[in-house]
DNA sequence: CCAAAAGTGTTCGACTTACACCCATGT
DNA sequence: ACATGGGTGTAAGTCGAACACTTTTGG
């Protein structure tokens, strides 16, 4: 802390982060990606990845970077969620959050502890560690959102791989909204969207009769329903 | 611009502000208070009302204190929208914008300048002026984020004085969504909502039978529907 | 008495929900 | 052969949309 202080303002400015609640769902479970923090304030508790913007990047620039650096996750769902600033939240300066939140299929998460984190981890939504600063709240904000979306939007697909099953879809669904769904309305339900197209393929898995593959029909991009 | 510059940080730090877009509907029109600025830079141009968070305020105080400083308007509903911080959007320096937006009777409205600004002014949001900064964006997502809550929150309340006849409820609902509604679909609708009830009184206006007056049961709040 | 907004029910179609059996495969 | 998840249709109920006339007042 005896490094000189050069970035000099008329007023007092606060520092500005990002921070990224990463949801995915593995072992049929909703679960949050957390890292252990490595330095202080809260040196050894769980936080969300995240730090400060760079003066020269934009705000979601910021937040993939943080991630990638942080965890070695990339090019994933990524949206703004809210911003925190509440005076107290950050004991050594006014900091004020941008809070995004992620989604991904637990396949394509590479998840490797980086820079800031002395480690990373999963944790089922239900069963967290206690939290640095405010990041219980951001996660709690983030959680409704999803929820909330579920039902106008098709951001469940941003859980699965370029290809999937109907049943996946489905137990996706049965995931995030802790609920058993009736096949058939489900199956309905999926293809009446005209979301998705079946790509011909199957899968064999188990000894069943095998599924069909469907694939998002507009890449990959969240489709506003209704 | 020779003042000292006493507040240093060992990195760089951007200034962060709020802004305000404040709808109302006056003469059944969706409308918008804007500022017109005293000061560079876009000096001479409208912008939203807003401006620097204080060290030691939360982000909603700022907002409503901005919101009073500018234009006298208080006490009124205002909710965080989307925090726009790209990198150029301020010649001056590196500006974290937190735009909220924020709903009020036409009634309870005292606007007048105020420090910063050389005016203000109601704009039709069909008829609006160049704008400065990217308030045009803020403003879009704005109204995006109010249209959107019309479907799964009694939000356009917000606009109606304490009590209000169910006509007027409906010419809210009818400018906001640009359509004709059917008045005993609208009325079944607004009832079967358990938000509002009749006060016992009416109000004669005109030369025509008198309407019942009504008042959101549970106070001010906005209800979430579905 | 005329103009103007307030107030009031019923019918039809669309969408949502409930529900049970056969299919294809691996072991 | 059997266990496992994949795949399919129909009937009932619920919710939203369309639609026209009478009431009460002020001028």
């Amino acid at each position: 802390m005896s490094q000189p202080k050069p970035h000099c303002y008329a007023y007092p400015h606060p520092a500005v982060t990002t921070d990224i609640a990463v949801f995915t769902i593995r072992e049929d479970a909703l679960q949050l990606l957390l890292i252990r923090r490595g330095n202080p304030p809260y040196a050894g508790a769980w936080a969300l990845p995240g730090g400060f913007l760079d003066i020269d990047e934009d705000l979601d620039t910021c937040a993939a970077r943080e991630l990638a650096e942080e965890t070695g996750v990339r090019d994933i769902y990524l949206e703004q969620l809210y911003t925190f600033g509440a005076v107290g939240r950050d004991p050594r300066e006014r900091v004020v959050s941008v809070a995004y939140f992620a989604l991904a299929p637990a396949g394509r998460l590479a998840v490797q502890a980086g820079d800031d984190a002395a480690a990373t981890g999963w944790f089922r939504l239900d069963a967290l560690p206690e939290l640095a600063f405010d990041h219980a709240e951001i996660i709690a904000a983030a959680h409704r959102r999803l929820v909330a979306k579920l039902d106008y939007s098709t951001i469940a697909f941003q859980f699965l791989p370029e290809t999937f099953t109907l049943g996946e879809l489905q137990r996706v669904y049965e995931t995030l909204l802790d609920a058993e769904l009736d096949k058939r309305n489900f199956r309905k339900w999926a293809l009446a969207l005209e979301q998705i197209e079946a790509t011909g393929e199957v899968r064999r898995r188990g000894s069943h009769r095998p599924a069909r593959l469907y694939r998002l029909t507009d890449r990959k991009q969240v489709a506003f329903l209704r």
